[in-house]
DNA sequence: ATCTGTGCAAATAGTTTGCATCCTC
DNA sequence: GAGGATGCAAACTATTTGCACAGAT
């Protein structure tokens, strides 16, 4: 990613390797499981990385039942939201324009001025229901 | 509340403790700020006392930036969501019928069985704006 | 008298910080 | 060669658990 280089970053190992499992993963893993799939990497690289990559606006960090979860942010702005399985825990992610249009006009209506919104639907996955 | 003893609950000081604070507040605390307003309750029961409040539906558990929040819940089903200042760190609750209704429509139109969901939307304040 | 509720302290999990060293530029 | 990048370990914060004791029924 040159978006690094440009921002005046040297080019590390742990900061390319953190950068490149994000890229190929869809959704949002946590630190602690980054840690653990890059064993070459330390813990506090991993959590000073994605502090950086966050700032930068290259990855989008949730707060998913109390723990951080980090993912890449798409070029366009798209993104989407998240439905957790009380259960099972699974992750599943959605989108949906109708919601992204309802929040949009809450943050024209609202003196508030809105940059990020996050949503989570808890309840029972179609596998655990069953 | 008779709903705790209905569910079988003895009555000890620490829980009728957390139940009176909770219910004078209309937003959400942090357990830790709930042990800090409360010296003769132990932290450890404070945290116990709010799991069981959640099970039993009384109190909403929220994952505001990373630290849980609990707030009451309103007897109708009827909630809020939260704007948090991303500068000050100021919670304010809104509601919007809108954001209901385009979550209600995606419950219905998913496998997925939703049956609470949070929405946190960050920015800047009027406050920290101005 | 029994058995739940409570407090204390220790254990755990997630995250941050300090510092010496490594390596890019 | 200088200064940012990294890893390790220690510090911190939020939360959970173990256990002995108090207190409600």
């Amino acid at each position: 990613m040159g978006a690094l280089r440009d921002a005046g970053f040297r080019s590390g190992g742990a900061r390319r390797r953190v950068v490149e499992l994000l890229g190929s993963e869809g959704c949002a893993l946590s630190a602690l499981e980054i840690d653990r799939r890059l064993d070459e990497v330390g813990r506090a690289s991993v959590y000073r990385v994605l502090e950086q990559l966050e700032e930068l606006g290259l990855v989008r960090r949730l707060d998913i039942e109390g723990i951080a979860g980090y993912e890449r942010a798409e070029p366009g702005g798209e993104h989407h939201h998240h439905m957790v399985c009380a259960r099972c825990g699974k992750v599943i992610p959605f989108e949906d324009e109708r919601l992204e249009r309802a929040i949009g006009a809450i943050s024209r209506g609202s003196s508030f001025d809105v940059s990020e919104h996050e949503v989570v639907l808890r309840g029972t996955c179609s596998r655990c229901a069953s």
